[in-house]
DNA sequence: ATTTTGACTTAAG
DNA sequence: GCTTAAGCCAAAA
């Protein structure tokens, strides 16, 4: 299953509220590892499944939509934000607006 | 145990 | 604003 790092990854990604995001790199942060932003893009590529860990929530540091394993990809990601009221600026989400400050 | 790969990020041209 | 390069970390082969 999971590593002590992973673990702390999906915990985090688990409460990110409805409607905000956080980057992988405030994730990685947040793990205390504030330079493993690519690590957590590799534990959530093991974790497509959307019932336990809400990995659509995560994006890039600018706001783009990278990568996603289920659905159809990026649509279906952001098709979920938008439906979570996630604000977007293009094709990029506005994370002046909607970036998950809880840290 | 070593090498490769990738859903990252920041800096520089 | 876009492309290239380098740095970083963890999982998979």
């Amino acid at each position: 299953m999971g590593t002590a790092f992973t673990e702390t990854i999906y915990a985090f990604a688990r409460k990110i509220p409805k409607g905000k995001v956080a980057t992988y790199g405030q994730l990685a942060q947040l793990a205390g590892r504030p330079a493993a932003a690519r690590a957590v893009g590799s534990a959530m590529r093991c974790n497509p499944d959307i019932p336990k860990t809400p990995c659509h929530r995560v994006v890039a540091s600018d706001g783009s939509l990278t990568g996603y394993s289920a659905g159809q990809g990026i649509s279906t990601k952001r098709a979920m934000l938008l439906d979570e009221g996630v604000t977007f600026k293009g094709t990029k989400v506005d994370l002046k607006v909607s970036q998950w400050k809880g840290i």
